[in-house]
DNA sequence: TAAATGACAAGTG
DNA sequence: CCACTTGCCATTT
């Protein structure tokens, strides 16, 4: 439950997950860099486990740096589901990797994913 | 208040 | 390129 009525880390990565587009997917480190803690990215896969596969928030969309599908063992299902949601985006899924150079959403601006600069 | 947790990431060998 | 180690930080116990 959320116990902080203010803007708390997880309301503002929820916000930033709502808005990744159709089609294209992004990293935990790049959501907690988008909602103001780079090195976060953990916290992102929490709140994001937290909503439960039936949330309204399209959080099959995130994935790790890597393109892979992170989920942790027991919900293993899970993973068959985010792989089967993506696909059915358009996005090519392969072993559970997706080409993250191909599809990851870029934010607002190139500047603000940690040090990198496209 | 302190310790534990975890759908990560970067560095090292 | 692969396996292992270290750093990180909001949230929960």
């Amino acid at each position: 439950m959320i116990s902080n009525p203010d803007l708390s880390f997880t309301e503002i990565v929820l916000e930033i997950v709502a808005k990744i587009p159709t089609g294209k997917v992004m990293a935990y480190g790049q959501v907690a860099a988008a909602a103001g803690n780079p090195r976060a990215a953990r916290q992102v896969g929490n709140i994001l486990g937290g909503l439960g596969i039936d949330s309204k928030l399209p959080w099959w969309r995130v994935v790790n740096s890597k393109g892979y599908i992170s989920i942790r063992g027991h919900s293993h299902d899970a993973k068959s589901i985010q792989a089967q949601l993506l696909v059915a985006e358009g996005i090519e899924v392969i072993d559970n990797q997706v080409d993250i150079g191909r599809y990851q959403f870029r934010t607002w601006s190139s500047l603000t994913y940690g040090s990198i600069v496209c």
